[in-house]
DNA sequence: TAAGATTGAGCCGTCAATCTTT
DNA sequence: AAAGATTGACGGCTCAATCTTA
């Protein structure tokens, strides 16, 4: 009796064309922000993160929904505070917490980012894509996040 | 007549579950394999397209099959020769060039790697998706990658 | 002039240790 | 003892410059 089951061949292949087409997708969209001069597509998370809370957030919180580990978020924030885009306060209270805000200026970028990402989507991904594929590619791939399963839903800040 | 047209929704959710379920499965994936104590999953790669070449396989050859910069993969390969499981060899035709083989270190290694990295992807893909998903999954995905469209088909190295 | 490949400098991610507060 | 967060040290990635040969 086999316990342990090896992948299909389309188990494999979903892997690969998995790897491939994230790591494609994502340096061509990137490589577009960069074109622009915009900064990383991960401040462009933080921002929209911080702007759709409306109010501070810990950063603990974003970790579970950007999944990043702490000690990473705590450089990306760090940097963005000495861009002047993100703003953190001590947290009243719990001693050991910071709580996190936009700047008006990280509104600012955030609005100038959208249209060239969200371009950068629609000619990287919608235009490969005939009409109805994007809601089943959407729906599997959801099927495959893991990691914490915390994650909310909002849209995408048109 | 609007010229630009903005992604919709389901686009939009596209990129954010394929930005969400790549990180998540190449990281569960990546971190059963260190837990094995294995070298890093782009050392697979490597070590698989050479292996199925069965012959010397030219650095910018590679550099399309891989999505690696040229820079970035010089940085490998160098590291995988002093590790003993690659080994560079000046280019009899091309004087600019360097030619790669895998040693039998290297195929030993990828022989130990398969069996723990196969398990993480019917763990962490297989076992997410019904019969016949996986097929329409990685059709979709592979309408995403572009890059350099010069890739060859190759199984997996089981 | 361009292609194949490498390298120095600097930035970023990662690990483990640390600090403070709970 | 554990959680939130930061940091020093180290290694990998990236940019631009460089070297060699085509």
């Amino acid at each position: 009796m086999a316990m342990k089951q090896l992948p299909s061949d389309p188990v494999v292949a979903t892997w690969v064309c998995l790897v491939r087409a994230s790591t494609s997708v994502m340096a061509a969209v990137e490589a577009d922000g960069k074109a622009a001069g915009f900064p990383p597509l991960e401040w462009y998370d933080v921002l929209w993160d911080l702007e759709r809370a409306g109010s501070g957030v810990r950063p603990f919180e974003m970790e579970g929904r950007l999944l990043l580990a702490q000690y990473n978020l705590s450089r990306v924030i760090d940097r963005m505070c000495r861009a002047g885009y993100v703003e953190k306060r001590p947290c009243e209270i719990d001693g050991r917490g910071q709580v996190l805000f936009i700047t008006e200026e990280g509104k600012a970028l955030r609005r100038r980012m959208w249209p060239i990402y969200s371009a950068a989507m629609q000619r990287h991904i919608g235009a490969r894509l005939e009409p109805g594929e994007a809601e089943v590619l959407s729906n599997l791939l959801a099927k495959l996040v893991h990691w914490r399963e915390e994650t909310e839903e909002g849209s995408c800040g048109a």
